[in-house]
DNA sequence: GATAAACTACCGAACGTTCGTTCCATCTGA
DNA sequence: TCAGATGGAACGAACGTTCGGTAGTTTATC
């Protein structure tokens, strides 16, 4: 609540006046903020009118941006962790599902075939939040930008560097 | 304190008797035991005289259990995200660069360059953490050894399946 | 080998502090 | 004038910590 109240220049008591549900309405509405963030600045970009690459690019490019290069961490991987919230896991797992197969829909328009393609979203992803937290573990944020780059190599946005 | 309470078996009282230093010296406790398993349980299998190929997969196993084929998270994992232990962000974060080092070491010997043994060893925890924390977001625990099985194919240890 | 002294592990009870919350009064803008 | 926004003040509960005391085990002394 101290930190709330700091971060919102609010008191107390006036938090509780835009969230009476209090600490746990509280906790909703930034999962909700998040999730709606993440399609604003990330996943929107899958169902625009631009060709398959250009989308992935995008969302790859999207992602870098959310996490600021991956300096900042995403609130739902955080506190997916703990045992925090056991009341939104089903709604971030449902979300999270539909964004794979979002990403996977549009692999496959760029010509993968429906299991790479699954496979190849589900990747980009692990690689993407693995990034994050083995550089928080490391202490550096310059791993981030390898594995941005890795994802695309292995998608097929990058052509691969040929010593010929 | 009542989790650890309730954990130990011990009244708050007998937990300050062992822990004069209170709340801080339990965390710093619980860090260093943390290492002190992932050491034990992953990563010291590198140093045995097995050859590499098995070393390596024996550290890939070692992982495997320690989170519990990917049901139980990695301490250090959890609290590199949260601001909770900037004090020990630098311990950490040496102790994976060792772990790193030695990774990629075993890889050279296994057979790989050392610019791409330094890529692979990176590549394999990204992806082991990385495929944990989207576990946890979707709400799956398969991935994880989709994961597990996707770093030892990138690694070399299993033979890609040919189509003949 | 018996006795006292010192040490160890543990807990009940209390303490000040912070947390999460509520009530109520004031202020602001339409 | 009146609904909505804000904060001061207070409250009970939980947290983090300390203190004093008990029971059991070692160690030192004769």
């Amino acid at each position: 609540m101290a930190v709330l109240s700091q971060a919102t220049g609010l008191q107390k008591a006036s938090l509780y006046h835009h969230f009476p549900g209090g600490k746990n309405e509280m906790l909703e509405t930034a999962v909700l903020a998040t999730i709606v963030e993440l399609e604003r600045r990330v996943f929107r970009f899958l169902d625009t009118n631009d060709d398959a690459a250009e989308r992935i690019a995008q969302v790859l490019g999207g992602f870098e941006t959310y996490t600021n290069g991956g300096r900042r961490s995403c609130l739902l991987a955080v506190i997916a962790q703990s045992s925090v919230a056991e009341n939104f896991k089903s709604r971030i797992g449902a979300q999270f599902g539909a964004w794979i197969t979002r990403l996977s829909t549009t692999l496959v328009e760029f010509g993968h075939s429906p299991i790479r393609a699954d496979t190849l979203a589900l990747e980009a992803l692990e690689t993407l939040y693995g990034s994050l937290v083995v550089g928080r573990l490391l202490g550096t944020f310059e791993i981030f930008d390898l594995a941005l780059e890795r994802c695309r190599t292995n998608i097929g946005l990058v052509d691969k560097i040929e010593f010929s």
